[in-house]
DNA sequence: CGTTTTTTGTGTGCATTTTCACAGAAAAAA
DNA sequence: TTTTTTCTGTGAAAATGCACACAAAAAACG
């Protein structure tokens, strides 16, 4: 078999895919096709199939996709069916309102250790975490084997503080400080910024 | 003049020379290349000199980019030169949070009204914000000219909340709500959705 | 002052991504 | 059963995006 590399850009399609079937699912819809799934996305439906194609054949003609079975294979390929632990680091405002999300639980994904380098937070508790000092991540994250980490920390150390969670042996980070890292690159970085997504809408807006 | 449009990729890929650029502005650096951007941001020389090739001629051979000229330049660009107003509606733990983000601010963007449907909430200051009622929304987004609106609402409510933002003259949408907004085509819709990224970085991992 | 170095802007071609369009399979209709 | 309709998976074509490489301009150097 071969198994040439899925681009980047399929890849970061599937969770949209995912999203909407998860959808269609609560909805009691058994079956979707690519047209109807594109039209609730705003995909093409040749783009739908040419990206699932990618991973194997899920669908029927003349009649679709199961919904659920695509929901399972598509769980299945961006390894979603195991937990995945979560490192929250950064207990500010934000880092208490994504400690309180309860969206991660519901995709399986739960914050099992949240830091803070200030002594007023450390040892308070949020949404039942107890938040522990920021110096014991390296001991702390390898113990419990997280791999990814949520950043909200302040622009100005969110830099050295990524470097620390690579150094505590993290290996994908959600970074919210909004400031390019620069880390080796094996580390997956994913960036989310709403300064940056409202400068590109301004762009189309007098 | 050829006014050939910008692609899309290139608009959304300049917010990002901003942030590095302002970046270097306030480390006092003058003067950049196209290499040294590209090095801090992750994107090759060559990338950056296309891109900006698109919109004019603003560095200078042998020298490079004057920072403090190609900042003003790309917030021209990108129409940040004067305050855009924006709307926040959904005042649960995210909207709380936005609200009392400094960024904002410091990007010439101003939260001008919050709104919420539950009455525990309307009347409530956050952050020199009074919120207020939903419904109220058709009246006061045309009054004070809002173009922009943040959508931090649960999912169950994002698509009618976000028509009547439409219908009150919202022209782009910040969606924090994890689904696919359903829109006419001229509204410009950015999403934000830690379980997206967090489902992207996944695939990648064992 | 001439030579070397730096660095832009861009033409060209390669690579990637998307769309098109259709054979074939399944279901629905007749 | 036969015909028509639906809808997938996929080669091929079209469109888009990116990297290379270089002339030309400016600065630095000696």
């Amino acid at each position: 078999m071969i198994t040439r590399t899925v681009p980047d850009i399929v890849v970061g399609r599937l969770p949209r895919y995912l999203q909407a079937l998860e959808h269609m699912h609560r909805e009691g819809i058994k079956t979707t096709s690519s047209q109807e799934l594109g039209e609730a996305i705003g995909i093409s439906a040749a783009q739908i199939r040419k990206d699932l194609s990618q991973f194997g054949e899920f669908g029927k003609q003349g009649t679709g996709y199961s919904v659920a079975y695509l929901v399972e294979q598509l769980q299945a390929i961006l390894k979603l069916t195991t937990i995945w632990d979560l490192a929250l680091v950064g207990m500010g405002d934000l880092g208490n309102a994504l400690a309180r999300y309860q969206g991660f639980a519901e995709h399986g994904f739960r914050i099992t250790a949240a830091f803070d380098n200030d002594p007023e937070k450390i040892g308070k508790e949020v949404a039942g975490l107890i938040i522990q000092d920021s110096r014991e991540m390296k001991r702390i994250i390898p113990q419990l084997g997280i791999k990814i980490a949520m950043l909200t920390v302040p622009a100005s150390v969110a830099q050295s503080v990524a470097e620390e969670l690579v150094d505590a042996g993290i290996r994908a980070i959600l970074n919210y400080a909004p400031i390019s890292l620069n880390l080796p690159n094996e580390i997956h970085v994913e960036n989310i910024d709403p300064i940056i997504k409202l400068q590109h809408m301004t762009y189309y807006l007098d």
